[in-house]
DNA sequence: CGGTAATCGAGACGGTACGTCATGTCTTACA
DNA sequence: TGTAAGACATGACGTACCGTCTCGATTACCG
């Protein structure tokens, strides 16, 4: 199990849902702040007002609270869709507003966590991927889809590898940050992959 | 400072060259094998027949030493030069066995923990630039280089994004593991940034 | 804090006695064994099937450690009082087992570093103090005090110096080995300060 | 070997007295200052401007540099002799400026590691009791003797009890500290042991 | 409405690793 | 040979987390 679910019972006390909203306020703040190698368990429980016992009852691992602790953050930021005409519009209305997300804390400290964590624990891969990247590819294939319908879309492109090419390059100055991930590297980005490397 | 380099005394004992390299060898082996957080100094110091202050003497992280530790492995696939007469070939050239080099040995995990020491530690983020990315893409973009001098490259073409969009897509792959990282994955990744998504 | 008492706490997971017990044990058998400076924490925490977090919880210190370790060998050979009739008598039953427990186990070697580490630490001294010196003390107060309603005892002795002189004697061989602490030794020590040096 | 001794050799670079001087200098103030369990052997040679490896050639072990640089500062108040013409007189003429120089700085420290070191170490035991008892206590010696030759002497008095009943009295409140060890006390003591306890 | 059963807080526990420090030995070059 | 400089193996230090555990005190629901 990677996340937090109420199981089915019949009898006994029922979860605290005060608990369960403290532990995950705590455990965003102190990670985003402090990262997930800094922060410990008894720290998001101190900060939290609760037990040790009651967050390890909840979440196997540090990594699954912290993906519970973050999606939220995350999915506020994904649109529920992008139409905007034109498949570069429709690209940048849904790229720019993920990057602005990503730029107001620190994530990309916790994501290294995340992927480290991931190479290790296949269920916890699972979960990560399913979680941050499944839905806003989901939108993005979307947004192919349909440019494809529009003619807009070269018809041998593979949609699964221009997903790759664009979120990559995003990703690669986001993790890595050997140079600065503005609105005006975005831009670039889908017209250097619209328009092609090669002259024509 | 962030990687063991000799220091410049006059007198005392000189540093055992053979200590250096079994540090190295241990750190390598243990790293890759089990995960950077999996791995303790009291591990390596004693896989290496080394003192714990010994390592401290000279690395002042694990992580530091992780990134000495790999740097050589990286080293050795990346190639001087790539001179294949076309565009295409060469970037393929390039990444190819870069790619080959990256499914040898399960290095994403502990590129995981790169990323997160980086975003904490300025030292370490430059160092791990310097060293794991910097040398590769001098080769790319010296690639890109000579392909606009052929005029084989769209004029308007920003080589600092056309190699993002490259070794990002690959990366990406590379660390979260979504999809595989296959040679096919890397010709169509780079005939989709060649020719563009656009309809033309 | 010198030592180990239990918190009255409410709630929580109450505290092992059985981790308590073998600690104490484990460290008066290595104490005793090796001496203060040559047992570690770790060692004890093995011995004691314990962890050394466990230890530290309680006792902060080493010494502080082995003086609760101590204490209760000591306790043991402190006679509640003694009533021989006599002052020599009562002298000789107060000193001659306790010296006589001193001799079963080479306790000089502790009680130095009991007196390094009291003059560093006045809260270690005085728990040192109380627990170690004056039970012993009050009872030999008794005695003398009884000795002089008695009208046993010169009038103007001052008892507390008389305490030091007798209690001196004795820890003064203990202490520095310069000669052997023998019984004959302790009824000179008592004959040579009741007579006095002076010739009448 | 327990001291410093220059060996006598025929070639070779001869012993440097400027270390052997700087080091027992340093380590006097260190010791002192800050008690033997807390100064290293680095901070001893950082201090005098000397190699680690300088000291252990001369020294065995810190005890035994500790008891070399505490020599000095003793002997200066070992006096000679004592006239006073009677036995109360040398005694105070004897026992009250060796008081006074145990009161200028915290030597019972000290002291208690050195009675540490002795119980472990036979060799350590005697050269301590040879340098730091004997000069003293064979001065008292010779004070007794002559009491006993004037007749002043109770003829029973057997010496070497009375040594450890009055410098016994001493080093009790000097090392154990559970009262002060001021001149009135000391006063007292000779008083009281040439007195003796019983009533008359 | 009282019993049952899971939850919660508090916090002690056995472990494991941390990064630092001191000891005593060694190696090298210089004096 | 003696010394300064300083690297080294060894091993203890005291701290911090981990994940588990034992308590006693709370809740609901279910009979």
């Amino acid at each position: 199990m990677t996340t937090s679910e109420q199981t089915e019972s019949k009898g006994g006390r029922p979860r605290s849902e005060k608990a369960r909203a403290a532990i995950l306020r705590a455990a965003a703040d102190l990670l985003l702040e402090r990262g997930l190698d800094s922060v410990s368990m008894d720290a998001v429980a101190e900060q939290a007002g609760v037990s040790k016992a009651t967050i390890y009852r909840w979440w196997p691992t540090k990594e699954a609270l912290a993906l519970d602790a973050l999606y939220a953050e995350w999915a506020e930021a994904t649109p529920a869709s992008t139409e905007t005409g034109s498949l570069r519009g429709d690209l940048l209305a849904l790229l720019l507003p993920w990057v602005h997300q990503l730029a107001k804390r620190p994530y990309a400290r916790v994501m290294g966590s995340f992927i480290t964590r991931a190479r290790s624990d296949p269920g916890f891969a699972s979960a990560y991927v399913e979680r941050l990247m499944v839905p806003r590819r989901e939108i993005a294939r979307a947004v192919l889809e349909r440019a494809r319908q529009r003619g807009e879309l070269e018809p041998a492109v593979q949609i699964d590898v221009a997903l790759d090419v664009l979120y990559g390059a995003v990703y690669h100055r986001f993790l890595h940050g050997h140079a600065p991930l503005t609105d005006q590297f975005v831009t670039d980005v889908v017209d250097t992959v619209l328009g092609g490397l090669a002259c024509r």
